[in-house]
DNA sequence: GATACCATTTTGGTATACCAAGCCGGTATC
DNA sequence: GATACCGGCTTGGTATACCAAAATGGTATC
């Protein structure tokens, strides 16, 4: 693999580790030197980042990108309308097994499943359903969108019970599409969004000064 | 402006202007010597060019993307799902006088106006609609589709009639957002754009053959 | 005439030197 | 002590040299 998409990847995998926090300010020769690379994949690199929205313009230079509540609210509308239009063309296709895959994959969280898996299995469950639509941008546009609200899912506060309403309500969705119920299965997949939408900023919001004393630049809505 | 940002907008103006045609193949040392910059801007412009979808890559190199008739199809999917939920957005808010600045666009455009300005505007309407919402997001997917689409609908082959039919269907919309109708301006809107998009589909169809005579790479659906 | 092979050229990927703009710290002045 | 100024240092922007891989074109072989 070529430096440049080494680059990219790990600097991604930092940002959205929060191993970089959001609104720290970065040079292209540490990131020269942290992975070994030279400026141009290093630039390249960020170029690609920006338009992933995870990294800003600071000035002349280039930071993390801050975590924006106002920008979570967005967010959360762009994607309801992309991930309900996704959903209504699968809930027309006639093969609809997919749907059987993405169930399985919620299956394979339990009790045990660590934290990080939860998470990665809560964003993948959106961009899979959204890949079965066969539409590619509104996978893309749906990938972007979780891509952009990781680091905040990650830093909110969720319950145990919060992560099995969340499963039952993935179920839920699945099951309405299994059925070729489409506007069941918009009406709770866009619930599900609002839902998760208001837990994941009030979360943020009243969280916002411990998050500040790590480091996080939060900016309000 | 820097040389970046100079290499990035002319070389995507010779792009959507069809100054190069769709599957072309580019070389940076070509673009380095046609724009007298160095590789490093017109790197960083090939980059972005390739996330606006206007560049592919093809093996190690670069082209043009091609016109890909089944992306059309998708893109018009895309951008109903946004548009729609963009202007119910609209339609709800409390001050809709934006209406009156895009109304006043389309107006600006009569019989004597050149097609490249009949172009620009019939773009710039769902571009402008969209902004309205303001949803940051929604406006982004919106030029984005806008931007794929340009292309194409350039090459499109439209009577006046056709024209006249779409300002027609813009100032319908205009009507029933500027009245709070949401149900009412989306249903035109969706309407707009099947339309929209099964002419242009069909146009560049039935015209395969004499763009592929002029050079131009067009993938069937 | 078609094809397999080799030398040459071209091309993107990378590293690096240089520059100007801007940031920062120190200092002189009031 | 506050402030205005200045000089060095850091940083992104740019140009360019070098490399390996891939494309190219010519040639020998069948």
């Amino acid at each position: 693999m070529s430096q440049m998409q080494n680059v990219e990847r790990q600097l991604r995998e930092m940002i959205l580790g929060l191993e970089i926090g959001p609104g720290e300010r970065l040079t292209e020769r540490w990131i020269e030197t942290r992975f070994g690379a030279s400026r141009t994949p290093v630039r390249a690199a960020l170029l690609r980042l920006e338009t992933e929205g995870l990294i800003s313009r600071d000035g002349r230079g280039w930071m993390v990108a801050p975590i924006n509540l106002a920008e979570l609210g967005q967010i959360a509308v762009y994607r309801e309308a992309v991930e309900v239009a996704a959903v209504r063309l699968t809930a027309a296709l006639e093969d609809r097994s997919g749907i059987d895959v993405i169930a399985a994959m919620l299956d394979s969280c339990d009790a045990e499943t660590p934290r990080e898996e939860w998470h990665r299995v809560g964003m993948d469950f959106h961009i899979e359903l959204a890949r079965l639509s066969g539409n590619e941008f509104l996978l893309r546009a749906v990938r972007d969108a979780m891509t952009r609200l990781s680091r905040a899912r990650w830093l909110e506060v969720r319950d145990e019970a919060a992560l099995g309403r969340a499963w039952a309500e993935h179920h839920a969705i699945l099951a309405a599409v299994r059925s070729g119920d489409a506007e069941e299965a918009a009406r709770l997949l866009s619930a599900h969004i609002a839902g998760s939408r208001d837990r994941l900023v009030t979360s943020l919001h009243d969280d916002r000064r411990g998050l500040r004393a790590r480091g996080f630049a939060v900016v309000a809505a």
